[in-house]
DNA sequence: TTCTTTCTGGAATGATTGTTCCAATACGAA
DNA sequence: TTCGTATTGGAACAATCATTCCAGAAAGAA
């Protein structure tokens, strides 16, 4: 019978994505995931084929996990712009007092660090983004159902609007923590969005 | 007497600012920029200490030239709505067919890519953001002086929501050269920001 | 030409990277 | 305990990085 792993493979994921997360990609070494997870590195190598399997993982365990429980509230059936609007406060949340406050998005970070040919990694990145959209869209199908003043075009325009100002957002967020600048800033978003529907 | 250069420092900039560009900054090493500018090593040296100042040459080079090219129109006194467009008129063309579609913005992509303690170039980066802000504020001041239906605050506010926005866009525009949704984008905050001026 | 100064190309350096490898260790089974 | 397997820590490796250095080429002055 194996030894059971001393540290599963869900927690090593957990602190390399913290590493991964605060670092980036290309600055984060292999010595810094070793040290910060703890783990050795013929365990991770064990465990992954090397770094940028660790990395994918870890991208979606940010998926699965910290999207997830941001973003979620957007993706349930039904949800309308009160959605929206707690996923904005969740993100004001994080800015003010949450660990992660400075770091931004893991997803927006990562762009431009991962290498153009390297398919797989690029292919999560822009899963990530379609995922946006996607939950928009259907918040604004969902609010545009009584009045009906939208076209699918149009929807389809304000979501990828909202995805690309959501994620400019994101970006702004890296190293940055002042929660007026975002409150505001999703607060016009939302305004927008709200007069658009009618 | 010295011996003239055979190529001057500028046109070294222009070249290293190019190479930077298209690969990023951390991507970006001291021989790739040997191949791409014809210039030796320690020619590259001996008129920059090294591959940090020589990025932020680039910036500066990129500041004055590239983005004052573009953005330029929007900080004329009195610019106004038409300015912007131009602005982003300009954006789509590159998306089209310029020579630098699908690279982005350089001061976007190397957010993230320098390191957090390098406060001279985090500087360079920041200003580019405020540059951007002052612009479109100018913008929307100049087109609220009519109905004056925007308080200043409101005006600071929307000129930073462009400014997310704006960088979102360029953001989503490394590797991606679709110019439908940049259009999309630029016309629905440009028409966001006539409807709040009224 | 010859001298002097400036600049070049590329080798050398030292640090760091991702990856591989293996002897030593730790643990479960017997 | 003793055996056998799984996992460890860390040394070793090859590649790459930014940077330094210098012998020699190039060019103007004499």
């Amino acid at each position: 019978m194996p030894r059971a792993k001393s540290k599963n493979r869900n927690e090593l994921v957990n602190r390399a994505l913290h590493t991964f997360w605060e670092g980036g990609y290309k600055a984060t070494s292999m010595g810094d995931l070793v040290r910060e997870t703890g783990v050795s590195r013929s365990g991770i190598y064990a465990d992954f084929g090397g770094k940028d399997e660790l990395f994918r993982a870890c991208l979606e365990q940010y998926r699965d996990e910290v999207v997830s429980a941001l973003f979620g509230v957007v993706e349930e059936a039904g949800a309308g712009f009160e959605a929206m609007q707690t996923y904005f406060e969740r993100i004001i949340d994080i800015s003010r007092s949450g660990d992660n406050a400075g770091v931004g998005c893991l997803v927006a970070n990562s762009v431009g660090q991962v290498d153009a040919d390297d398919t797989q990694t690029q292919a999560l990145l822009e899963a990530h983004g379609n995922r946006l959209v996607a939950g928009f869209k259907a918040v604004l199908t969902q609010e545009n159902k009584a009045k009906q003043n939208l076209s699918k075009e149009e929807i389809e325009a304000l979501a990828e609007f909202a995805m690309i100002s959501v994620q400019g957002l994101w970006s702004f967020m890296r190293n940055k923590t002042d929660p007026d600048i975002i409150r505001q800033h999703s607060e016009t978003l939302l305004s927008i969005l709200r007069a658009r529907v009618g």
